[in-house]
DNA sequence: CTCGTAACGCACAGATCCTGGCCTTAGGGG
DNA sequence: CCCCTAAGGCCAGGATCTGTGCGTTACGAG
Protein backbone atom coordinates (compact mmCIF):
# COMPACT_ATOMS: atom_id res chain seq x y z
CA UNK A 1 0.00 0.00 0.00
CA UNK A 2 1.04 3.26 -0.47
CA UNK A 3 1.07 6.08 1.76
CA UNK A 4 -2.85 6.39 2.78
CA UNK A 5 -3.89 10.40 2.65
CA UNK A 6 -2.14 12.50 5.10
CA UNK A 7 -3.77 12.57 8.82
CA UNK A 8 -4.82 16.00 8.28
CA UNK A 9 -5.95 16.90 11.98
CA UNK A 10 -7.89 20.11 12.83
CA UNK A 11 -5.89 22.28 15.36
CA UNK A 12 -7.50 25.24 15.16
CA UNK A 13 -10.41 27.62 15.83
CA UNK A 14 -12.88 25.72 17.34
CA UNK A 15 -11.21 22.28 18.23
CA UNK A 16 -8.86 24.05 19.96
CA UNK A 17 -11.15 26.13 22.17
CA UNK A 18 -12.80 23.28 23.36
CA UNK A 19 -9.37 21.32 23.73
CA UNK A 20 -8.78 24.42 26.04
CA UNK A 21 -12.26 24.96 28.06
CA UNK A 22 -11.59 20.95 28.50
CA UNK A 23 -7.96 21.53 29.76
CA UNK A 24 -8.96 24.40 32.10
CA UNK A 25 -11.84 22.36 33.74
CA UNK A 26 -9.53 19.19 34.25
CA UNK A 27 -6.82 21.46 36.12
CA UNK A 28 -9.49 22.96 38.52
CA UNK A 29 -11.16 19.69 38.98
CA UNK A 30 -7.85 18.11 39.51
CA UNK A 31 -7.25 20.67 41.93
CA UNK A 32 -9.93 20.34 44.23
CA UNK A 33 -10.93 16.57 44.14
CA UNK A 34 -8.34 15.07 43.51
CA UNK A 35 -6.89 12.92 40.03
CA UNK A 36 -8.93 9.77 40.98
CA UNK A 37 -12.20 11.46 41.65
CA UNK A 38 -12.83 12.86 38.69
CA UNK A 39 -15.35 11.26 36.22
CA UNK A 40 -16.15 12.02 32.33
CA UNK A 41 -19.51 13.58 32.81
CA UNK A 42 -17.81 15.74 35.65
CA UNK A 43 -15.55 17.62 32.75
CA UNK A 44 -18.08 17.95 30.16
CA UNK A 45 -20.65 19.65 32.47
CA UNK A 46 -17.75 22.09 33.78
CA UNK A 47 -16.08 22.58 30.40
CA UNK A 48 -19.37 22.96 28.60
CA UNK A 49 -18.59 20.30 26.17
CA UNK A 50 -20.33 17.10 25.48
CA UNK A 51 -19.32 14.55 27.02
CA UNK A 52 -19.32 11.58 24.14
CA UNK A 53 -16.90 14.73 22.63
CA UNK A 54 -14.35 13.78 25.53
CA UNK A 55 -14.80 9.75 25.58
CA UNK A 56 -14.50 10.14 21.27
CA UNK A 57 -11.10 11.76 22.07
CA UNK A 58 -9.38 9.61 25.19
CA UNK A 59 -11.61 7.10 25.86
CA UNK A 60 -11.30 6.95 29.88
CA UNK A 61 -10.42 9.49 32.33
CA UNK A 62 -7.49 7.99 32.96
CA UNK A 63 -5.98 8.52 29.57
CA UNK A 64 -7.05 12.00 29.33
CA UNK A 65 -5.77 13.21 32.49
CA UNK A 66 -2.35 11.78 31.75
CA UNK A 67 -2.42 13.27 28.03
CA UNK A 68 -3.34 16.46 29.45
CA UNK A 69 -0.61 16.41 32.51
CA UNK A 70 2.03 15.70 29.76
CA UNK A 71 1.24 18.91 27.73
CA UNK A 72 1.77 21.04 30.41
CA UNK A 73 5.02 22.30 30.44
CA UNK A 74 5.67 23.16 26.26
CA UNK A 75 7.56 21.02 24.55
CA UNK A 76 8.45 23.16 21.99
CA UNK A 77 9.80 26.02 24.45
CA UNK A 78 13.59 26.12 23.84
CA UNK A 79 16.45 24.74 26.56
CA UNK A 80 18.33 27.87 28.02
CA UNK A 81 22.06 27.35 26.06
CA UNK A 82 24.38 30.20 26.92
CA UNK A 83 27.33 27.56 25.94
CA UNK A 84 27.87 27.12 29.97
CA UNK A 85 26.34 23.91 30.36
CA UNK A 86 26.35 24.14 34.12
CA UNK A 87 24.30 27.38 34.46
CA UNK A 88 22.17 26.52 31.51
CA UNK A 89 20.99 23.10 33.82
CA UNK A 90 20.60 25.02 36.91
CA UNK A 91 18.48 27.64 34.54
CA UNK A 92 16.58 24.84 33.39
CA UNK A 93 16.10 22.67 37.32
CA UNK A 94 14.81 26.27 38.69
CA UNK A 95 12.59 26.46 35.50
CA UNK A 96 11.15 23.55 36.58
CA UNK A 97 10.78 24.03 40.14
CA UNK A 98 9.20 27.30 39.42
CA UNK A 99 6.54 24.79 37.37
CA UNK A 100 5.69 22.78 39.96
CA UNK A 101 5.46 25.56 42.84
CA UNK A 102 1.87 26.30 41.44
CA UNK A 103 -0.45 23.97 43.82
CA UNK A 104 -2.42 23.02 40.21
CA UNK A 105 0.33 21.65 38.38
CA UNK A 106 1.75 19.76 40.99
CA UNK A 107 -1.11 18.42 41.38
CA UNK A 108 -1.67 17.37 37.95
CA UNK A 109 1.86 15.56 38.23
CA UNK A 110 0.43 13.37 41.04
CA UNK A 111 -2.44 12.09 38.49
CA UNK A 112 0.07 12.00 36.01
CA UNK A 113 1.60 10.05 39.14
CA UNK A 114 -0.74 7.69 39.57
CA UNK A 115 -1.62 6.89 36.08
CA UNK A 116 2.30 5.59 35.85
CA UNK A 117 1.87 2.09 35.36
CA UNK A 118 4.27 -0.76 34.30
CA UNK A 119 4.54 0.49 30.31
CA UNK A 120 4.82 3.92 29.20
CA UNK A 121 2.18 6.87 29.96
CA UNK A 122 5.10 8.91 31.49
CA UNK A 123 4.17 12.36 31.82
CA UNK A 124 7.89 13.53 32.19
CA UNK A 125 8.92 11.93 29.30
CA UNK A 126 9.98 14.99 27.66
CA UNK A 127 11.97 15.85 30.90
CA UNK A 128 14.06 12.91 30.58
CA UNK A 129 15.03 14.10 26.76
CA UNK A 130 15.81 16.98 27.82
CA UNK A 131 18.32 15.41 30.58
CA UNK A 132 19.69 13.41 27.62
CA UNK A 133 20.24 16.32 25.93
CA UNK A 134 22.03 18.47 28.69
CA UNK A 135 23.85 14.93 28.94
CA UNK A 136 25.35 14.75 25.36
CA UNK A 137 26.43 18.70 25.70
CA UNK A 138 28.96 17.99 28.61
CA UNK A 139 30.80 15.74 26.09
CA UNK A 140 30.58 13.17 28.70
CA UNK A 141 30.94 14.53 32.41
CA UNK A 142 27.77 13.39 33.03
CA UNK A 143 25.05 10.77 31.56
CA UNK A 144 21.31 11.57 31.22
CA UNK A 145 20.79 9.14 33.97
CA UNK A 146 22.46 10.96 36.30
CA UNK A 147 20.52 14.33 35.70
CA UNK A 148 17.36 12.41 35.96
CA UNK A 149 18.76 10.78 39.80
CA UNK A 150 20.44 14.53 41.17
CA UNK A 151 18.54 16.83 39.68
CA UNK A 152 15.13 16.16 38.50
CA UNK A 153 14.35 13.22 41.17
CA UNK A 154 14.80 14.93 44.19
CA UNK A 155 12.39 17.92 42.71
CA UNK A 156 9.65 15.90 41.79
CA UNK A 157 10.01 13.84 45.04
CA UNK A 158 9.85 16.90 46.64
CA UNK A 159 6.95 18.10 44.32
CA UNK A 160 4.64 15.38 45.10
CA UNK A 161 5.45 14.19 48.83
CA UNK A 162 6.99 17.63 50.43
CA UNK A 163 5.75 20.62 48.28
CA UNK A 164 6.10 22.95 51.24
CA UNK A 165 9.92 22.27 50.92
CA UNK A 166 10.73 23.54 47.08
CA UNK A 167 11.61 27.18 48.29
CA UNK A 168 14.18 25.64 50.27
CA UNK A 169 16.58 23.47 47.50
CA UNK A 170 19.55 24.45 46.37
CA UNK A 171 19.54 24.28 42.61
CA UNK A 172 23.12 24.88 42.56
CA UNK A 173 24.09 22.41 45.34
CA UNK A 174 22.45 19.63 43.00
CA UNK A 175 24.30 20.89 39.52
CA UNK A 176 27.61 20.95 41.10
CA UNK A 177 27.38 17.08 42.47
CA UNK A 178 27.57 16.04 39.14
CA UNK B 1 -4.31 -16.88 70.71
CA UNK B 2 -7.55 -14.32 70.72
CA UNK B 3 -5.97 -11.84 72.65
CA UNK B 4 -9.13 -9.70 71.77
CA UNK B 5 -10.04 -6.75 74.40
CA UNK B 6 -12.04 -5.41 71.77
CA UNK B 7 -15.40 -6.02 73.88
CA UNK B 8 -18.01 -7.01 71.26
CA UNK B 9 -15.69 -6.93 67.78
CA UNK B 10 -15.93 -10.21 66.51
CA UNK B 11 -12.59 -10.80 63.86
CA UNK B 12 -12.36 -14.82 64.49
CA UNK B 13 -13.34 -17.30 61.71
CA UNK B 14 -15.89 -16.25 58.50
CA UNK B 15 -15.51 -12.25 59.53
CA UNK B 16 -11.37 -13.14 59.02
CA UNK B 17 -12.01 -15.39 56.27
CA UNK B 18 -13.64 -12.66 54.67
CA UNK B 19 -11.24 -9.89 55.33
CA UNK B 20 -8.46 -11.79 54.28
CA UNK B 21 -10.27 -12.89 51.25
CA UNK B 22 -11.00 -9.15 50.16
CA UNK B 23 -8.11 -8.01 50.71
CA UNK B 24 -6.17 -10.11 48.47
CA UNK B 25 -8.78 -9.26 45.90
CA UNK B 26 -7.00 -5.58 46.42
CA UNK B 27 -4.10 -6.32 45.74
CA UNK B 28 -4.39 -8.13 42.64
CA UNK B 29 -6.60 -5.78 41.62
CA UNK B 30 -4.32 -2.96 42.62
CA UNK B 31 -1.23 -4.75 40.61
CA UNK B 32 -3.34 -5.35 37.82
CA UNK B 33 -5.45 -2.31 37.21
CA UNK B 34 -3.51 0.58 38.91
CA UNK B 35 -5.50 1.70 42.62
CA UNK B 36 -7.63 4.60 40.68
CA UNK B 37 -9.54 1.93 38.18
CA UNK B 38 -11.08 -0.17 41.51
CA UNK B 39 -14.38 -0.52 42.11
CA UNK B 40 -16.56 -2.18 44.80
CA UNK B 41 -18.61 -4.54 42.62
CA UNK B 42 -14.98 -6.02 40.89
CA UNK B 43 -13.57 -6.77 44.49
CA UNK B 44 -16.70 -8.65 45.79
CA UNK B 45 -16.77 -10.62 42.76
CA UNK B 46 -12.93 -11.65 43.15
CA UNK B 47 -12.92 -12.00 46.29
CA UNK B 48 -16.46 -14.03 46.00
CA UNK B 49 -18.10 -11.65 48.72
CA UNK B 50 -20.98 -9.98 48.31
CA UNK B 51 -20.46 -6.18 47.76
CA UNK B 52 -22.97 -5.13 50.39
CA UNK B 53 -20.47 -6.17 52.98
CA UNK B 54 -17.48 -4.23 51.36
CA UNK B 55 -20.39 -1.49 51.24
CA UNK B 56 -21.08 -1.48 54.80
CA UNK B 57 -17.54 -2.02 56.25
CA UNK B 58 -15.68 0.90 54.43
CA UNK B 59 -18.13 2.63 52.24
CA UNK B 60 -16.12 3.40 49.02
CA UNK B 61 -12.95 1.98 47.11
CA UNK B 62 -11.40 5.14 48.65
CA UNK B 63 -11.19 4.84 51.86
CA UNK B 64 -11.16 0.51 51.33
CA UNK B 65 -7.72 1.14 49.60
CA UNK B 66 -6.12 3.04 52.12
CA UNK B 67 -7.14 0.84 55.18
CA UNK B 68 -5.80 -1.91 53.57
CA UNK B 69 -2.65 -0.28 52.05
CA UNK B 70 -1.63 1.40 54.71
CA UNK B 71 0.41 -0.82 56.83
CA UNK B 72 1.93 -2.84 53.55
CA UNK B 73 6.14 -1.69 54.89
CA UNK B 74 5.63 -2.57 58.51
CA UNK B 75 6.85 0.22 61.01
CA UNK B 76 8.00 -1.59 63.53
CA UNK B 77 10.37 -3.45 61.69
CA UNK B 78 14.11 -2.90 62.97
CA UNK B 79 16.33 -1.17 60.91
CA UNK B 80 19.90 -2.33 59.99
CA UNK B 81 22.36 -1.78 62.78
CA UNK B 82 26.00 -3.32 62.62
CA UNK B 83 27.61 -0.50 63.45
CA UNK B 84 28.78 0.18 59.45
CA UNK B 85 26.58 3.43 58.41
CA UNK B 86 27.56 3.07 55.00
CA UNK B 87 26.58 -0.66 55.33
CA UNK B 88 23.50 -0.45 57.20
CA UNK B 89 22.57 2.59 54.80
CA UNK B 90 22.53 0.46 51.73
CA UNK B 91 21.16 -2.26 53.49
CA UNK B 92 18.05 -0.47 54.53
CA UNK B 93 18.05 0.99 50.28
CA UNK B 94 18.24 -2.36 49.11
CA UNK B 95 15.33 -3.43 51.94
CA UNK B 96 12.98 -0.64 49.93
CA UNK B 97 13.93 -1.45 46.22
CA UNK B 98 13.12 -4.89 47.22
CA UNK B 99 9.90 -3.80 48.86
CA UNK B 100 8.53 -2.03 45.53
CA UNK B 101 9.78 -4.10 42.74
CA UNK B 102 6.52 -5.53 43.84
CA UNK B 103 4.09 -4.70 41.37
CA UNK B 104 1.77 -4.40 44.11
CA UNK B 105 3.52 -2.05 46.49
CA UNK B 106 4.62 0.09 43.81
CA UNK B 107 0.89 0.64 42.91
CA UNK B 108 0.01 1.21 46.15
CA UNK B 109 2.63 4.22 46.33
CA UNK B 110 1.54 5.44 43.41
CA UNK B 111 -1.78 5.94 44.73
CA UNK B 112 0.11 7.60 47.88
CA UNK B 113 1.12 9.95 45.72
CA UNK B 114 -2.05 10.90 44.09
CA UNK B 115 -3.44 11.62 47.55
CA UNK B 116 -0.39 13.04 49.03
CA UNK B 117 -1.81 16.94 48.90
CA UNK B 118 -0.81 20.11 50.68
CA UNK B 119 -0.36 18.21 54.02
CA UNK B 120 2.10 15.81 54.74
CA UNK B 121 1.06 12.11 53.24
CA UNK B 122 1.92 9.44 55.62
CA UNK B 123 2.87 6.96 53.46
CA UNK B 124 6.34 8.12 52.79
CA UNK B 125 6.86 9.56 56.55
CA UNK B 126 8.18 6.58 58.01
CA UNK B 127 10.93 7.08 55.62
CA UNK B 128 11.75 10.35 56.36
CA UNK B 129 12.20 9.44 60.13
CA UNK B 130 14.55 6.29 59.06
CA UNK B 131 16.31 8.97 56.90
CA UNK B 132 17.12 10.83 60.14
CA UNK B 133 17.67 8.20 62.50
CA UNK B 134 20.78 7.23 59.97
CA UNK B 135 21.90 10.99 59.82
CA UNK B 136 21.58 11.31 63.43
CA UNK B 137 24.29 8.12 63.43
CA UNK B 138 26.51 9.63 60.83
CA UNK B 139 27.80 12.12 62.95
CA UNK B 140 27.22 15.57 61.01
CA UNK B 141 28.67 13.20 58.17
CA UNK B 142 25.35 13.86 56.01
CA UNK B 143 21.78 15.59 57.29
CA UNK B 144 18.42 13.54 56.81
CA UNK B 145 17.53 15.66 53.94
CA UNK B 146 20.76 14.54 51.78
CA UNK B 147 19.67 11.38 52.31
CA UNK B 148 16.09 11.61 50.83
CA UNK B 149 17.46 14.20 48.21
CA UNK B 150 20.49 11.38 47.11
CA UNK B 151 18.76 7.79 48.22
CA UNK B 152 15.18 7.71 49.13
CA UNK B 153 14.11 10.37 45.94
CA UNK B 154 16.15 8.46 43.26
CA UNK B 155 14.38 5.39 43.82
CA UNK B 156 10.76 6.24 44.84
CA UNK B 157 10.92 8.30 41.34
CA UNK B 158 12.45 4.97 39.84
CA UNK B 159 9.33 3.04 41.20
CA UNK B 160 6.87 5.69 40.52
CA UNK B 161 7.97 6.63 36.51
CA UNK B 162 10.47 3.87 35.82
CA UNK B 163 9.74 1.03 37.42
CA UNK B 164 11.79 -1.67 34.56
CA UNK B 165 14.95 0.19 35.66
CA UNK B 166 14.77 -0.76 39.39
CA UNK B 167 17.05 -3.56 38.94
CA UNK B 168 19.40 -0.85 37.41
CA UNK B 169 20.18 0.94 40.57
CA UNK B 170 23.54 0.77 41.72
CA UNK B 171 22.91 1.05 45.95
CA UNK B 172 26.36 1.58 46.52
CA UNK B 173 26.69 4.39 44.08
CA UNK B 174 24.02 6.20 45.86
CA UNK B 175 25.55 5.88 49.45
CA UNK B 176 29.03 6.59 48.78
CA UNK B 177 27.50 10.28 47.41
CA UNK B 178 27.07 11.07 50.72
C1' DC C 1 -25.47 -25.60 75.30
C1' DT C 2 -28.00 -21.39 74.73
C1' DC C 3 -28.63 -16.64 73.64
C1' DG C 4 -27.87 -11.88 71.77
C1' DT C 5 -26.25 -9.57 68.04
C1' DA C 6 -22.48 -8.42 64.72
C1' DA C 7 -21.64 -9.52 60.18
C1' DC C 8 -22.92 -11.62 55.86
C1' DG C 9 -25.88 -12.66 51.75
C1' DC C 10 -29.84 -11.51 48.87
C1' DA C 11 -32.69 -8.63 46.25
C1' DC C 12 -34.14 -4.38 44.58
C1' DA C 13 -34.07 0.56 43.26
C1' DG C 14 -31.91 4.79 42.04
C1' DA C 15 -28.01 7.11 40.13
C1' DT C 16 -24.25 7.38 37.09
C1' DC C 17 -21.41 6.03 33.44
C1' DC C 18 -20.40 4.44 28.75
C1' DT C 19 -21.28 3.55 23.90
C1' DG C 20 -22.89 4.13 19.28
C1' DG C 21 -25.87 6.12 15.66
C1' DC C 22 -27.04 10.13 13.24
C1' DC C 23 -26.85 14.89 12.12
C1' DT C 24 -24.70 19.53 12.02
C1' DT C 25 -20.80 22.55 12.00
C1' DA C 26 -16.62 24.33 10.37
C1' DG C 27 -11.31 23.65 9.32
C1' DG C 28 -8.22 23.50 5.52
C1' DG C 29 -6.72 22.14 0.91
C1' DG C 30 -7.57 22.67 -4.07
C1' DC D 1 -15.33 29.88 -3.51
C1' DC D 2 -16.29 24.87 -3.13
C1' DC D 3 -15.74 20.36 -1.56
C1' DC D 4 -14.29 16.82 1.68
C1' DT D 5 -14.31 15.20 6.04
C1' DA D 6 -12.57 15.74 10.88
C1' DA D 7 -14.67 16.98 14.98
C1' DG D 8 -18.52 18.32 18.03
C1' DG D 9 -23.48 18.05 19.56
C1' DC D 10 -27.65 15.43 20.62
C1' DC D 11 -30.12 11.47 22.01
C1' DA D 12 -31.21 6.92 23.48
C1' DG D 13 -30.36 2.38 25.24
C1' DG D 14 -27.65 -0.68 27.92
C1' DA D 15 -24.24 -1.66 31.35
C1' DT D 16 -22.35 -0.80 35.67
C1' DC D 17 -22.01 1.19 40.06
C1' DT D 18 -23.91 2.81 44.51
C1' DG D 19 -26.63 2.37 48.42
C1' DT D 20 -30.36 0.29 51.43
C1' DG D 21 -34.09 -2.87 53.85
C1' DC D 22 -34.64 -7.61 55.38
C1' DG D 23 -33.84 -12.31 56.63
C1' DT D 24 -30.16 -15.68 57.91
C1' DT D 25 -25.86 -17.29 59.79
C1' DA D 26 -22.58 -17.99 63.25
C1' DC D 27 -19.08 -15.51 66.58
C1' DG D 28 -18.32 -15.02 71.25
C1' DA D 29 -19.93 -14.65 75.90
C1' DG D 30 -22.30 -16.57 79.90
Amino acid sequence: MTAESTPRRRTGGRSAAVLASIRKAVEELISELGSDAITIPMVAERAGVNHSSIYRRWGDARTMINDLATYRLDPERSLPDTGDVRSDLAAWARELISHYSAPVNAAILRGGAAAAGESESDCLRDRRAEAAAFAARSGGTFSGDEVIDRVVAPIIYRVIFLPWTLSEINVQAYVDEL
